[in-house]
DNA sequence: GTAAATTATGGGTAGATGTGGGTAAAAGTG
DNA sequence: CACTTTTACCCACATCTACCCATAATTTAC
């Protein structure tokens, strides 16, 4: 399970070092490399290999026929690449992901249970600050969710 | 049950020992280390990891594809993170908490039932007070509560 | 009431971790 | 093929953390 957060710098070659609780989590269950791709708001999504296999067989439920679930399969596996590590457990990462999360030096690493999600410091701390307000008045009004 | 209330410090290092009987309390159930986090007013929740487990197979059920969903997940597991005890039977508390509950020195730890809450020892003073004010108000509005 | 044990608090230090950069091999380009 | 750019691996170093020991304060045992 991932969870926490910390706070890293990019360097200027774009690579990101990971707390080692959380790299040691990615590799479970296998020594493949860990997928990392674009995510839903302005973050990345970074999966241990196993679980991306378990998303990509539901994917195969999705309907290719329908317009919506294309969109849905092109978005994530098109923008979806391997992620090894380097011998400082480091990730590089791709061009295209950083101008995607609008990374810059200081990145936050969360765990969010079966992902990792990479923000950059500013975005989060302004959608962790809106999350907190909707959060307390939503529990509020549900049952069978305590904290 | 965590019952009770505490007045310890949190040394230079942000070193905080919390109270054996509550120690033994919060490994009940496994060896596996107690989790800490943000919680409702300003202090933080330390909580069982049989507890957590629990919190967690509820959010189990959450979809990631929906958008409130993913506010929930983020909230609860980007705040949490392990809490180990050195061998003196201290946790160290992170930044990003301490300024969350703006502890200071001296922190009152208090047993809530199944949780044990950390506040700062003048927050816990004016908080005591006003609760104490309204707990004849407030047991009015609550359903199947009795004492 | 006194001695012994437990608990709270403070600090030293070796090793782990995060961060930066050098360099040679590999890959891409014209 | 020669050249530039990228990548993978190495080392360096500052910071942080886990573990150790020491001592003061408190509780428990007798």
């Amino acid at each position: 399970m991932f969870m926490g957060h910390h706070i890293h710098k990019i360097d200027a070659r774009d690579r990101l070092s990971i707390p080692v609780r959380m790299r040691e989590e990615l590799y479970r269950g296998g020594r493949e490399h860990p997928i990392i791709t674009v995510g839903f708001e302005k973050c990345l999504f970074l999966y241990p290999m196993e679980r991306w296999k378990n998303f990509s067989e539901e994917a195969e439920s999705l309907k290719t026929s329908r317009e919506d679930s294309r969109k849905i399969e092109r978005f994530l596996f098109a923008n979806a690449s391997e992620c090894p590590f380097d011998s400082q457990g480091r990730i590089l990462v791709a061009k295209h992901l950083l101008d995607y999360a609008q990374l810059n030096k200081d990145v936050v690493i969360i765990g969010v249970r079966n992902r990792i999600e990479l923000w950059d410091k500013s975005e989060w701390e302004t959608q962790s600050m809106l999350i907190r307000k909707t959060v307390l008045d939503v529990s509020e009004n549900i049952d069978g969710f305590s904290i």
